[in-house]
DNA sequence: ATGGCCGGTGGAACCGGA
């Protein structure tokens, strides 16, 4: 089975480019982020006429996560466990049953900036880079309890996060950024250090493999790209990869999102 | 060296994004 995860910046906006693309490349299920709609206006009823089980989670203006699947959603859950009184739709689980019951967990990780620094140079972890550290605490917390399941789960979604130097085509211009800050490299590869699979980087070492280009600057035209969508795979889950690929070319398509999305295939 | 874009909201400019 194709599973993609896909940051559509806004799924009104988005229908035609996001019809197109699940037309062409008939993913079974697709992870979404930055749908930016409330759920009574996400448009259910379109992807079930093309053959998907819906879940969303969304919220007004900004952010917003949502899973299409064509095989049967059990036990779909809202929200990151970890703080009641984060507001923001920015994480949804739900089990897809098959031959083997698979937990995706869809994410869109805070971005984390403006940093503020203290006068060594340090940043200081407070506000929206605040949010995201503790954000990740979570999640880590939420890829420990999963772990104990010893069952196939992954997490994957705009993480938010330039994994390594390679991962940018121009790594000098974010270094003081909340994508590529030692501490918010240090918390993905805790997750990473539990057991999970990086999908993209153990199947293609390359570099210049990126999943966003910025609207601005030209970023596309010069490739002046970055790799922040990723897909963690537990073991259970890795032992099923057998590819991981990014769809760069609908970048270049009609009013496309600032993202590409991202997949891997599974032998389940 | 610098700025260059989008979508959503709401019905003009602003916010948020990365």
């Amino acid at each position: 089975m194709k599973i993609a995860s896909y940051n559509i910046a806004g799924i009104k906006a988005r229908m035609p480019a996001l019809t197109a693309w699940l037309e062409d490349t008939n993913p079974d299920v697709v992870i979404l982020q930055e749908v930016k709609s409330v759920d009574e206006n996400f448009p259910r009823e379109h992807f079930e006429n093309m053959g998907y089980n819906v879940a969303a989670h969304g919220q007004k203006s900004f952010n917003g996560v949502a899973i299409l699947s064509k095989f049967p959603l059990e036990d779909v859950m809202c929200g990151l466990p970890g703080d009641d009184t984060d507001e923001q739709a920015r994480y949804i689980e739900a089990t897809i049953i098959n031959e083997q019951a698979i937990r995706i967990c869809g994410l869109y990780l805070p971005n984390g900036n403006p940093v503020d620094f203290d006068a060594d140079g340090a940043p200081i972890h407070e506000g929206k880079y605040g949010y995201k550290l503790a954000w990740m605490a979570r999640l880590l917390a939420r890829a420990e309890e999963l772990m104990t399941r010893e069952e196939p789960f992954l997490m994957a979604g705009d993480y938010n996060i330039i994994p390594q130097p390679d991962d940018a085509a121009r790594p000098e211009a974010w270094t003081k950024d909340a994508l590529f800050l030692p501490d918010s490299r240090n918390a993905f590869r805790k997750l990473v250090n539990l057991g999970l699979t990086e999908a993209f980087r153990t199947r293609n070492p390359a570099p210049e493999q990126y999943t966003f280009w910025d609207f601005q600057r030209g970023a596309w035209q010069r490739n002046d790209g970055i790799r922040i969508d990723h897909f963690l795979l537990s073991p259970e889950c890795a032992d099923l990869l057998t590819d991981c690929q990014i769809d760069k070319e609908i970048r270049g398509r009609e009013k496309p999102s600032d993202h590409v999305p991202i997949w891997v295939q599974l032998a389940a």
